[in-house]
RNA sequence: UCCUCGAUAGCUCAAUUGGCAGAGCAUGCGGCUGUUAACCGCAGGGUUCUUGGUUCGAGUCCAAGUCGAGGAGCCA
């Protein structure tokens, strides 16, 4: 009996018998002879199957072989440069064929679909390769950001997912019963990390956040998967720090360990090798004198026929804003000390300026926008009374976070990282819907 | 919530001023020893999103609705 290996390490098996099991991914049939494009998920390998090298009924039976019917094919693997397939250059000179199931007519072809039909597929969707490629991304990217994290001294802390109130007062949330009480599902767990910080030192929660958002566009989903760091002794200068190493660091690896993924994505890697610690760091202030020199000079978004608007300081900054600035860059970049009034009541102001706060935002490059939002978080409970207080919020579900600053308060700092924001970047893709391999969107669940 | 666009074969699309419903792919059958979304021949495949209106005649024009896409706001 051949091993069963998988294509991913077809390389490693040159001139041995093997046996591929998997997924027929396309066929052409050139008569007596015939190519098979086999997935096992790990890859994607051309099975030759020519008449005179396999039984009668092997090759009857390969003829009746369907898109995605399932199949066990034993051969030799030889490396030949004309060879399609993830990894390309080897191919395998078959001797038998097994069919597991021959199946039905599939709905998905290798040719461009609609949006509509893929998603209401989408269960099969991730089949195919530039779907399958943007997956095993999302899998590098996670397991590359919690190695860094695990290595420099984060603990894993698990935050709960059904909270009595809102973490920030403003964003829609989705309301569920618990048990006669309305509860939420989680838009972060960052309150909790505050306090996990107090009995570990440098923690981190990764887990999905929900979002009742009326948001229809490309950069939003109702349910995200975050990653929020949270650091005690730690101020914003130190933050950011944090963030372009980690932020470097999954990029890299991603370019080690994709490579072929990225191939299949067509994805520009140059702009991705130039994503290396240090990032530019601009204050809000000069942020928004950029974006009304653009405004005045009637300069244009970036990718859009609309001129970049004109603000006043003060206010957030728009979609286009944010583009506008993010394009300014070839490296993803920090925007700090945003007025203190738009951001959460839990931000430290800054010391003698107070209409600002020690918040930072990291936007792409390439039109992805914000992918990490953090601040330093107020460490005094008297200042944090009276911002609760200013905000109109109950004080009876923040008195245990209060409580935090009474025993041993330290400055502390923490931000959270967009999952699909980060994948979609990485991997060049145009909407978040296809960074996770089941969205949740506006007006859609299923499949 | 607002703005813009769209819905025709399983899929992607075409159909001139309102005048016979079309193609490619997929599917079935046949052919082919190097295909890369192969190619060649033949065949089958339609409630043109729904309802109402205008007209001798509507895929096409009008109205309402449904569903979808992109964007704004908000955010990661």
């Amino acid at each position: 009996m051949a091993p069963i290996i998988q294509i991913r390490e077809m390389a490693e098996h040159i001139g041995a018998e093997v046996t591929l099991q998997g997924w027929l991914y396309a066929k052409t049939n050139k008569g007596r002879l015939q190519f098979l494009q086999v997935r096992d998920g790990s890859g994607l390998c051309q099975a030759v199957v020519f008449k005179k090298n396999v039984s009668e009924e092997d090759f009857a039976a390969a003829k009746e072989l369907t898109q995605e019917s399932s199949l066990r094919v034993t051969g030799k693997v030889v490396a030949n440069e004309r060879s399609p397939g993830i990894p390309g250059g080897y191919e395998l000179d078959s001797t038998s064929l097994e069919v597991v199931q021959v199946a039905d007519e599939y709905p998905i072809q290798p040719k461009e679909h609609g949006v509509e039909f893929l998603m209401k597929n989408r269960h099969l969707w991730i089949r195919s390769s530039r779907q399958w490629a943007v997956l095993r991304v999302r899998a590098t990217v996670i397991r590359a950001l919690r190695d860094w994290l695990d290595s420099h001294g984060f603990l894993n802390m698990d935050t709960p997912i059904l909270t009595p109130a809102a973490a920030e007062g403003t964003t829609t949330l989705f309301e569920i019963d618990f048990h006669g009480e309305p509860a939420y599902l989680a838009q972060t767990g960052q309150l909790y990390n505050e306090a996990n910080i107090f009995a570990f030192g440098k923690v981190y929660c990764f887990g999905p956040t929900f979002r009742a958002e009326k948001s229809k566009t490309r950069r939003h989903l109702q349910e995200f998967w975050m990653l929020e760091p949270e650091i005690a002794f730690c101020n914003l200068e130190q933050l950011m720090e944090i963030e372009e190493e980690m932020i470097s660091y999954v990029i890299q690896r991603c370019l080690t360990e994709n490579a072929e993924e990225l191939k299949v994505l067509e994805r520009d890697t140059a702009s991705l090798q130039r994503v290396m610690a240090p990032f530019p760091r601009i204050h809000y202030d000069e942020a928004v004198a950029m974006i009304n020199a653009a405004a005045e000079a009637g300069e244009l978004v970036p990718g859009y026929d609309d001129p970049v608007p004109a603000m006043p300081w003060g206010e957030d900054f728009g979609s286009p804003h944010e583009t506008y600035i993010a394009a300014q860059f070839d490296k993803p970049v920090f925007v700090h000390h945003y007025p203190t009034q738009i951001k959460a009541f839990y931000m430290e102001p800054e010391p003698g300026r107070a209409e600002v706060c020690r918040s930072v935002d990291l936007l792409a490059p390439e039109g992805y926008g914000e992918i990490t939002g953090g601040s330093e978080r107020m460490s005094d409970p008297e200042k944090l009374i009276a911002a609760i207080q200013a905000h109109n919020l109950p004080m009876e579900p923040y008195e245990w976070y209060v409580d935090l600053r009474k025993y041993g308060s330290v400055v502390h700092s923490g931000f959270g990282l967009g999952i699909e924001r980060t994948v979609s970047w990485i991997c060049g893709i145009g909407h978040l819907r296809e960074a996770i391999a089941f969205p949740r969107m506006l007006q859609s669940m299923r499949p």
